[in-house]
DNA sequence: ACCTGAACACCGTTCAAGT
DNA sequence: ACCTGAACACCGTTCAAGT
């Protein structure tokens, strides 16, 4: 038993705290997805009333923004350390793929709430580096969107596909069947690239968007100017 | 008061049909959201039981997808006519940000439908568009997927914008405040974009950032080949 | 085959009352 | 200031019963 820092206040049952909900809501998330976020498991896992949340958290949605802040605080914590603009946009977007990879609830949350709470963060960021790319000062809000958006439009499709059945393969293979179903007439294109679902890297694949939209950048706004 | 075209089986209460209910959560959707499409407010409004709903929509999840459908075909049944790919992506993609803007709600049901769905439809259209500029088939499936999930990210944002508020200038004004009040130590960029984002234009920037995944597009793979 | 509507098992949120 | 827990006003969904 270690001796006790401050003679009083000292509890071993820690007080609830907001810190507290959240990381446990955070845990809820991670485990059921959105909807396993309740109230009634939340107030059973930290042993209290609802009403002892409700002091601490306005209501479900402001909970839900502090979880998503959390996780995305924690995932843009370490500065990228490429040498070029270039690699640490990819590595940011690396590292909001993964962080929804493994908090898949986060998507949902980001591409739904608007410019306000954890988007600001994330925008810094990008954007920094969409300025040490030489885009002129006047296109820095477009270009940083665009970037944003893309991450979050690609996000929400992992979450939503890892959402849907753990096995990803046979989720895949199911598409890819539904897919090869459909009338050639109607769907000639999507016929045609049914093979490709199946092989398919998500990460890869979202990497080589970002990839994409660099290219564009560089090609809209050459950095010799 | 009209013949009656078939002598049996006429009604003038029409019966209730898959297409009734689908029609009738459109409408709940477009004035309430998607809080709105409630099975209680549903039977009222048909005149109904919730069982009689049931029979014909396995749950309400269906119900939304089906509604999502109805809207994204009827924005899709046009083709676009312009002269070339390039013009033709645009026209689609600026179909698909209006519809959203009508229709908020369809935003996070395609963001979190993965590819199924409407997701098809959506894919095809986009897709063979990509095939008409000269992407290399091999690539088809990855350029596609890029502009898709930027329509289908900036669509999201855009819709939570418009959910925000109904005074676009008022909200914009409140975020650009919330923005300008950040710490400028942590925030420099975000604080420079500011003004930019008051005075941005949601659509104007949706197509900017199409025209620079294109020229992304035309840079990797050009078309001379 | 299709519809009715009461009932079930949940929700988020509030609030008087306690300490 | 912080917590309790019963109660309220909702949900989506089911199902025996009707036609």
């Amino acid at each position: 038993m270690p001796p006790s820092r401050s003679g009083r206040s000292q509890r071993r049952t820690d007080a609830l705290s907001r810190e507290r909900i959240v990381e446990a809501a955070v845990e809820l998330l991670d485990a059921a997805g959105e909807s396993g976020l309740t109230f009634r498991v939340l107030t059973e896992r930290l042993a209290t009333g609802p009403g002892a949340i409700y002091w601490h958290v306005a209501n479900r949605g402001e909970l839900l923004a502090a979880a998503t802040d959390a996780v995305v605080d924690a995932a843009l914590a370490a500065e990228p350390a490429e040498p070029t603009p270039q690699a640490r946009i990819r590595a940011l977007a690396s590292s909001l793929f993964d962080t929804i990879d493994a908090h898949p609830w986060v998507a949902a949350q980001l591409s739904g709430s608007s410019w306000q709470a954890a988007a600001p963060r994330i925008l810094e960021v990008v954007g920094r580096q969409v300025g040490a790319l030489g885009v002129p000062e006047a296109n820095w809000f477009t270009v940083t969107s665009v970037l944003v958006q893309y991450i979050f439009g690609a996000a929400s499709q992992e979450a939503a596909n890892s959402d849907v059945l753990d096995d990803r393969a046979t989720y895949l293979d199911a598409v890819a069947t539904t897919w090869s179903q459909l009338d050639p007439d109607a769907y000639p294109f999507i016929r045609t690239i049914a093979p490709q679902l199946r092989d398919h890297d998500d990460r890869e694949e979202f990497l080589a968007g970002i990839d994409l939209i660099l290219s564009g950048i560089t090609a809209q706004y050459p950095p010799a100017g």
